[in-house]
DNA sequence: ACTTTCCTAATTGTCGACAATTTTCCATGA
DNA sequence: TCATGGAAAATTGTCGACAATTAGGAAAGT
């Protein structure tokens, strides 16, 4: 958990634009939690209860009740009435649900970004691109900025669609699992350079003002980080099972633990 | 307004499915008001007061809050700190941009139904069809069946994509925006037997286990919708501006009032 | 030893009251 | 007549307390 109540936002990455509302308490234990949720300060599966958070952040249970709510709304946690409300814990089905949700959302928004994008937006992808391209050199291996990166990359794109709706599903919902999962399943890059070589192809279809080609280009990149994540989850479960094997494991096929899997975009 | 507290779910129509969680005062007051706005008992742009709802549906401000918290996150109504909530107006910029997302979505929706359908669930899509094409025979003009009914074969297609994320965002978000969208502009059909011919070859190609031929059908069949509504749009506007042609229009391109539309897809 | 039952404790749901902010409206002045 | 200022009213934000429901565990019975 966080102190009490500290600076209502401070994640470090360029992920997060100008500060969001703030003006209410239970704004701030919102975005408070959203943030612990996402971090893993907040354990995936953890059961989260009122008057805990409620003494931990040092406000009633009234704004925080609200902030649960919608966090609920936003699949941060799960609410079952008079039980409880835990925070989610992705399941692999889940997740690839997930990535086909982004595949349809991204490639529209690539669609979108290449009919709208302004001059200026398409310059500042571009840098985007050339600032991660030079700290993936320096900094192989910690692909934090990578990681982070990425989103960045696509949050522009989604930005550049000029679609309010778009941009606040991706942005404000699908966006934090994404980072939750890379949390939850500690998810470190492993394909920088191809994702690079895609990303740079996709700002190219949309400055050229192909939006057919976006699109494709951006639904095969989501599609092959969907493959990517589905096969290294398919090879650490052959693994595992082959390194005990004398053990018959309780859960056949079904996602649970949390096999430290190293996935990328 | 409704009364005071009645019961949690009636409409008529077979898009209802079995009736939700309704343990808590929080929980029925949202699908109250969820269908109030729906179905344009709460006028479109008008302001809700806490104090006032909660004197009408007889509860205190604290579940109505809840409440109001999941209706903001569903983009039913919007929320300034401080100063209050209005039930959403949609205007024709955020009208397409609705249409832009289904789109995508829908189109993935079909794609994942044609892979993953079973025989039962085909069927029931046929038996859907046939019964709209019944009704539509009979009361030609009156499209409320047709409509509810449009909608409903498009809640089964996302229900036959097995991916509860998409069915999550379709029918428990999206849906009820279109559903409110056809209220404020009282939308009638005009199209439908060019929406039975699309719905029909659609199921057909998810009967035939042709993913991608479902996706590009569906993704057309809401493209023309689309496209059928912004053109009636743009048919009342051009008339509404020849009408009063001596009067300058203070809202010149926005959409603002209810011109009456009638447009279906 | 195991299951069942009941009781206690903890948690969630709901309410009314108070504080903070905004809106309304009236008086004052130019 | 219109703009400006400032009280008064209304509304939103927050809190603590009480009621309802559930979870946990001890005691009794088989």
């Amino acid at each position: 958990m966080s102190s009490p109540i500290s600076a209502p936002y401070s994640v470090d990455s360029s992920l997060e634009m100008a500060p969001p509302e703030v003006r209410t308490l239970a704004e701030r234990v919102f975005h408070q939690l959203q943030s612990d949720i996402v971090r893993g300060v907040l354990a995936p599966g953890s059961k989260i209860t009122e008057p805990g958070l409620s003494k931990t952040y040092g406000i009633s249970r009234g704004p925080l009740r609200e902030a649960m709510r919608r966090l609920e709304s936003h699949r941060l946690i799960e609410r079952v009435p008079h039980v409880g409300a835990r925070v989610v814990k992705l399941s692999m089905k889940e997740l690839i649900e997930l990535f086909d949700v982004r595949e349809a959302l991204e490639s529209m928004a690539a669609r979108l970004a290449a009919e709208h994008m302004s001059a200026e937006e398409i310059q500042g992808l571009r840098d985007v691109l050339a600032l991660h391209e030079g700290q993936a050199d320096l900094k192989r291996g910690e692909a934090y900025y990578q990681r982070e990166g990425d989103l960045d990359f696509h949050y522009r794109i989604v930005q550049g669609s000029h679609n309010k709706m778009l941009m606040s599903l991706l942005c404000n919902d699908l966006y934090y699992l994404v980072r939750l999962y890379r949390t939850q399943f500690s998810a470190s890059g492993t394909r920088p350079q191809r994702a690079f070589v895609e990303h740079h192809r996709i700002v190219d279809a949309i400055e050229a003002g192909d939006a057919e080609l976006a699109e494709l280009l951006m639904r095969r990149h989501v599609s092959a980080s969907r493959a990517n994540v589905a096969d290294r989850y398919a090879a650490i479960l052959k693994q595992q099972s082959s390194e005990s094997s004398s053990k018959p494991s309780s859960e056949p096929a079904e996602s649970s633990g949390t096999p430290s899997t190293t996935c990328q975009e």
